[in-house]
DNA sequence: GTAGATGCAAAACCTTTGCATTTTG
DNA sequence: CAAAATGCAAAGGTTTTGCATCTAC
């Protein structure tokens, strides 16, 4: 890892000189959008936000970029309740979100007790868990504050 | 873990009939295919195998079919790894699946300690939690037995 | 008999791909 | 300077929609 400043680019920026990556003016762009989002957002929305912040980036290079951040762990694919896709910004290490219906914010959630769950299901099964995904739907403390 | 075998048909006949949707042809085909399947299917593949059985039914059909049913929670829409939609049967209780990497077949799993855990979320982050979803991938018993 | 479902085909959508041009290291 | 990334536009695939016809109740 190289620099890491506060709003969370620099370690995208970082994540991808360590990976060998070409640090591109678009890829700057998608990782400062993506960092600015604190919620889930589509690839058509960050699209958006690039032609609205006066520096428009295609649909391939958007969804390369998203690619590449995906494989390198810093953002992860995310199926909503309505069937869209959409992605959402996450720390290396292993979690999962919680993804408010009201406003989109999304908070990360550690495995908890979930990775016991889930050894439990690999003894009593015989299931070799190789990966999982949580998606936690629902309203964040604002919101539910704010909708009784 | 639940068994899928046989004609759960039956149930989805009644579920629909019990919504006072009308039983037709084309959904009790729907229903019996979906019911044979004993992993997740895509759309695309219920088509081709309405079309095997010598029953084609048209697209939409399958479309509006597969979410009459997943309004009435007879399937569920899952996201799989590559990215692609897919669908399984499910149980009208709560409950989660484990797809099988290898061979596609789902097996149920309940909530387990998962409940207690969202339920913690709830205390700690003062998010309340309305619905949830847990994909583990992975290799069952049998793919696990023979690749090693 | 009537409301609702079907099927077809076209429209809408989202995502990926090819290739010439530009940029990075 | 060479390799890799970009952007455009077109291709590819999937899901939705409109409308005349048919079916379940």
């Amino acid at each position: 890892m190289t620099t890491r400043t506060g709003d969370g680019t620099g370690a995208f920026i970082g994540a991808i000189a360590d990976a060998g990556e070409r640090v591109t003016l678009p890829r700057r762009a998608v990782a400062r959008m993506v960092a600015a989002h604190d919620g889930h957002f589509t690839a058509a929305q960050l699209m958006d936000d690039a032609a609205a912040a006066g520096e428009p980036i295609g649909r391939a290079t958007i969804f390369r970029a998203l690619d590449l951040f995906t494989s390198l762990g810093l953002v992860e694919r995310v199926d909503l309740p309505d069937g869209n896709h959409a992605f959402v910004a996450c720390e290396a290490v292993h979690h999962h979100h919680a993804i408010c219906t009201s406003c989109g914010r999304s908070t990360d959630i550690d495995d908890g007790a979930l990775g016991e769950a889930l050894a439990a299901l690999g003894r009593q099964a015989g299931f070799r868990v190789m990966a999982h995904r949580l998606e936690v739907f629902g309203l964040c403390a604002d919101c539910g504050a704010s909708k009784s």
